[in-house]
DNA sequence: GAGCTCTAATAACACCGTTAATTTAACGGT
DNA sequence: ACCGTTAAATTAACGGTGTTATTAGAGCTC
């Protein structure tokens, strides 16, 4: 039964019932099980209908995977408010909050970072990125304001390499490569000390030297 | 033109004919293109032959994974040899090494270690990546024993730490998530520094404590 | 040589992404 | 009020996929 003209708005959330749709499947039955086929049998319409709002597969993929940065930004700095104002105690925490909301919805985790996936990177998607990575980068920045890091130090560069300790730490627990006696908390914990301390050493080294 | 009864040898070279052309279209056109007719146009059979020698198609990817394990930890193996027996350039050369390995093959690496992976580990499998994982609990492992590192400290979740951090950098390369004005192989140099002076800063508050 | 087993090939099924052609409904102009 | 136009949805079709019978044939054992 075909209407003529949808409005902006009509579009959206049947863009969005579209995600909601595929989501569950992935939630479900795992994100092989996203078709056109079996999204249109949740929505009740046909399985060409979909086209008409996205029209390659991968791009409700990438809509899926913005989503998630999304989500997962936002839990990022929901979880800064908490933390103490030391740059310790708030990497720790970062780090500390991030395997949590990893954990929390391995699936969305599994969308946004997955090894096997085209570079196709919508503005869209983009913003959600540099909006996780940049509550990392802001509190390495402002530890370098007050003198708690190194002048020199880039706060990009340092920013990476806790997002790589954590995401590292996530990758191969969701891949199922840890053989520990210990859970996996006290691993993170562990991972987080160490960088932390590494960063503070690598700043009295320098300090040293001057 | 089918024969009667093959060899033990007969059937493992045919599987690692397999395994050659199934390689061989990842590094062609990805891993999406590996399938059972294209196999078989490699290999010039029907395409069901080879569902005598891998039942599933998830067994011939597998069998990739364990494949690319060894190599990869024979990599490893292979840069251990030529570094300081410090035990601080020890560790920063598996890393180095860690993410030299990946990059140069990362097809391989990709398998390894996707994250949308069924957990499906053949007991080949386990032993490959123990072999891979192993070399750099040796390293912890001797440097607990020589004391450079506190007795204390488990050589396992050390390990697994360092494995994580190099994971993390060459994940994130891979997934062309890194937004960087530095090259990956300065990123890599922190990274391990980063490490590195972590444990050894640990080492040392746990000896002033004591 | 008869019978049996092992290997390979052919056919078929259900599903997939994607495109083309076709129907159906609402809107704008007269 | 009608009609042409246009947007939305559906059906049909193509080439491809994993996987499973079913069938044909070569070699081994007796």
């Amino acid at each position: 039964m075909p209407r003529a003209v949808m409005s902006r708005d009509e579009i959206s959330s049947m863009r969005e019932a579209i995600c909601d749709a595929a989501m569950e499947l992935v939630r479900d039955h795992g994100p092989d099980a996203v078709s056109f086929r079996r999204i249109a049998a949740k929505l009740g319409c046909s399985y060409t209908t979909p086209y008409r709002y996205f029209a390659r597969k991968d791009d409700i993929l990438a809509a899926l995977r913005a989503r998630a940065f999304r989500a997962f930004g936002a839990a990022l700095v929901r979880a800064l408010g908490d933390a103490d104002p030391t740059v310790a105690a708030r990497l720790r925490a970062l780090v500390v909050a991030y395997v949590r909301a990893a954990n929390e919805d391995p699936d969305s985790y599994r969308l946004m970072l997955d090894l096997n996936q085209g570079n196709a990177r919508s503005p869209d998607l983009v913003a959600a990125e540099e909006g996780a990575l940049g509550t990392c980068r802001e509190v390495i920045a402002s530890a370098v304001a007050t003198g708690d890091l190194p002048r020199g130090t880039d706060p990009n560069v340092v920013a990476h390499v806790f997002w790589a300790g954590a995401h590292g730490v996530v990758s191969l627990a969701l891949a199922q490569q840890l053989v520990l006696d210990c859970t996996l908390d006290e691993l993170v914990v562990v991972m987080a000390d160490t960088l932390v301390q590494g960063v503070l050493a690598s700043t009295a080294s320098r300090n040293r030297r001057r």
